[in-house]
DNA sequence: CTGTCTATCTATAATAG
DNA sequence: TCTATTATAGATAGACA
């Protein structure tokens, strides 16, 4: 018991392997947050576990940094850390979503019950960073009072 | 000295952001290594330093990841060629977090924006966790058309 | 930006519920 | 499944190179 050595190496009891994929995961996207927090940066992680499910943790969201990723010069290499020099605006609008959002709170409940299930991880990406992005304002406002002429409809500004 | 506690805030001083995003990210990057050795997972983090500098690993590959990231089929326009099985839109409820974005969007797009502006920092977590859990649930879906055989759960993490 | 050192903090393996 | 506990293996702040 009591965590002894951990060995680096493939756990063969599946059940025992979920476990740890599951905790080190968490931990994993809680070890991302903080990095994005305390040095102002992006990052974007992107997990399959063996048994084929999908988590992905992004900030300001996961397609942004994935388009940011796209959007260098030479991201060729493999398994190792690439060196960039500049700084690609990427600002993505959130139109897309944001049409479909719009549309569905319009129609109520029903329609978001059943078009929720229609909607692409990449539009439900998009709303979660605008969620995000309004969130950091909310923030932004308790910790230095700004009060910023910049205020939009607080609804899906994906721009950063 | 001795580290103390770490807030986890931005760090205002430039040269010890970059200390700390360095080390920060040397350490995710083994963290994510582990993940995937031991789980025989796949992964791939992807990061931007406010430097503007990039950093990627990824396992097998930064590029399969990401590609089978995008590969992901979107319900939206996938989901009907899976494996010839019936994709029914009429399931079960998403997950009572939903509950609370339909509370918010039921009264339209004009009472989701005023409402959105009002929220608190509290509310705008919950509401985020929502439309995480229902990404989850896009995922899951997808993930479970797919592999047909045991189905996990699928879950979205945000920015705190 | 990266490596090294060390005292300390954090993540987590094993377990129980 | 998920959460809580606990003791330890592992990560890391700060200082320096």
């Amino acid at each position: 018991m009591v965590r002894r050595r951990v060995e680096i190496k493939k756990i063969e009891e599946k059940s025992k392997m979920y476990t740890t994929f599951t905790k080190r995961r968490q931990g994993l996207f809680k070890k991302t947050k903080v990095l994005c927090t305390m040095c102002d940066a992006e990052a974007a992680v992107l997990t399959f576990s063996k048994a084929g499910n999908a988590f992905f943790f992004g900030h300001p969201s996961v397609e942004s940094v994935v388009n940011r990723y796209f959007a260098r010069p030479s991201p060729t290499s493999t398994n190792s850390e690439i060196e960039g020099n500049e700084h690609e605006v990427v600002a993505p609008p959130i139109s897309e979503a944001e049409k479909k959002i719009a549309e569905l709170m319009g129609k109520g409940r029903a329609a978001w019950d059943v078009a929720v299930r229609n909607l692409g991880l990449f539009e439900l990406d998009e709303l979660e960073a605008a969620i995000q992005k309004i969130k950091s304002k909310v923030v932004a406002q308790a910790e230095e009072s700004i009060s910023n002429g910049e205020d939009q409809e607080a609804e899906f500004c994906g721009t950063d």
